[in-house]
DNA sequence: CTCTCGATGTTCT
DNA sequence: GAACATCGAGAGG
């Protein structure tokens, strides 16, 4: 089995973790999404931090409501909400259990399945993973998999791969977040892998 | 390439 | 009732 066919499934340990630490080590690795039975594998390469309750970024800045309870929970659970009124984010909780955070997953690059993303999409569809709500339609992530544990290995989990150097990583301000106090604005929480294609904006 | 705009339903005020 | 961690279509350069 090569690097790139690897199924072992991040630890919990990993995601337990400050959450920028977790979200810079999280460029590279698989996400995969059996489906189907079809194995969907995708390279993360580009996310965003959302950290604790003085974020006003984060959803988790209004409290402990039902929406946000994921996010106060164990990490390396899947936290996924519905926005606009048609899509879904897939995001991963960090730190510990009672510290509220995660990481926005924006955009993969298809790895294995392509065929199948291709028609989750919509065939038609110019772009197949670089966005947030992309990448959920393509690798059929929904409401479903809100509070998931994504260590077990089990429909859809986060592979290991090896480690990207810091010359191939880029950071930046968060997208989408004009609600949000100026300086969590301006806050460099969103990592990405220079130059790759399916990163969601220049 | 840029931009503007509408879609659509859950969540919180 | 307003806002929303977005996307795709369409118009224009």
């Amino acid at each position: 089995m090569t690097a790139s066919e690897n199924r072992t499934p991040l630890p919990k340990n990993f995601f337990n973790r400050p959450t920028l630490t977790v979200a810079r080590d999280l460029l590279g690795k698989t996400l995969v999404r059996r489906w189907r039975g079809v194995e969907l594998r995708a390279k993360i390469v580009e996310v965003e931090a959302y950290i604790g309750q003085a974020d006003t970024a984060c959803h988790c800045s209004k409290g402990r409501t039902r929406r946000t309870e994921v996010m106060f929970g164990a990490a390396g659970h899947a936290y996924v909400y519905f926005v606009y009124g048609m899509h879904y984010m897939l995001n991963i909780v960090t730190e510990a259990t009672g510290f509220p955070a995660a990481i926005l997953i924006r955009a993969v690059e298809p790895l294995a399945g392509q065929e199948a993303m291709a028609a989750l999409r919509g065939n038609s569809a110019r772009n197949l993973t670089n966005g947030p709500a992309r990448l959920c339609q393509a690798m059929a992530i929904d409401k479903q998999f809100n509070g998931w544990n994504l260590t077990t290995g089990d429909t859809l989990w986060v592979a290991d791969a090896p480690a990207v150097p810091d010359a191939a990583v880029a950071r930046g301000t968060r997208i989408g977040i004009g609600y949000a106090a100026p300086a969590d604005q301006n806050a460099l929480w969103r990592f990405w892998l220079k130059d790759n294609p399916f990163v969601s904006r220049k």
